[in-house]
DNA sequence: CGCGTTATTAATACACGATATCATCAAATC
DNA sequence: GATTTGATGATATCGTGTATTAATAACGCG
């Protein structure tokens, strides 16, 4: 099979020394299309769908996988529930947790990139992509907080 | 009992409206003492260590009290595994950690207060904390990389 | 300082997400 | 196409985290 069509993140694996298997590449593609923020069990469920022949712990081995090499992330929205995982785009993601409603809001532009040329630098590491988190009340929170005190 | 001796984070606790109960205290202490980086498994046996009246669910309560409250946050090191939970000392923590071995490494000074106060004024919320982690090799393992292509 | 209210707890049984195992299979190389 | 070796899939099992409920202890108030 010729190599014209990969996508850059299967490209990634394969340079990275891992074969190109079906359980990965359908892993990957649901998580390319899932938008952010899917459960395992998002993930186990949309697997399934796309080929009901790929077990479950292919599925959890892929998203180690992929982990490893950064291009997706498990994230904890509430603690201590089944984490979802989010796409590293460009190597990396932002957003805002709301600790009263679990709500998610993304964002762009962290203007890290400085500050890992330097923790390169520093620290002498390779560093392939970063998430960074903020906690704290969502507008409709916050807003809800200031009229009952509460 | 007066309020003396009640540490920072547990006039936090109180003043969110919580009580301040055994368990609460025991399991922040532990977090607090323990350095960063404990599975809930370890603060368990270590919680049972101080007082062994206290019972598993407590724990995780207590775990996602503190939470919400941003004064720790669960963290993945390798995919899937238990998470651990760190404090959130001023509200933030960074660290890097290594997609080969596992290895944590913690740095100050994000310089992120300009961003954060940013993002509250654009997106209408309230701030409390934040994690920032970075992905990639350590030294140890992007020397091993270089010699060994591998 | 002790009493009442109410949030919180401890204990246990359970659910379910994640893993170990291993025989089978298929991707990449030549 | 044959070979090598990493990856897979099925299943049994593990272990973290949760639901439940009667009992308890933290806090405010008198």
């Amino acid at each position: 099979m010729s190599n014209t069509s990969l996508s850059p993140r299967a490209q990634r694996l394969r340079d990275a020394g891992h074969k190109l298997t079906n359980a990965r590449l359908t892993v990957l593609g649901v998580v390319e299309r899932g938008g952010g923020h899917l459960t395992s069990t998002e993930i186990l469920n949309r697997v399934n769908a796309v080929d009901a022949r790929i077990g479950r712990a292919s599925v959890f081995r892929a998203l180690d996988l992929l982990t490893r090499l950064s291009i997706i992330r498990p994230t904890y929205i509430d603690s201590s529930i089944t984490p979802t995982y989010v796409l590293l785009p460009d190597g990396h993601h932002h957003h805002v947790i709301c600790t009263h409603c679990n709500r998610v809001i993304e964002f762009e532009d962290c203007g890290l990139s400085k500050l890992a040329a330097d923790l390169e630098r520093r620290l002498h590491v390779q560093l392939s992509g970063h998430l960074l988190e903020f906690y704290g009340l969502c507008d409709r929170c916050s807003a809800q907080e200031r009229s009952a005190f509460n």
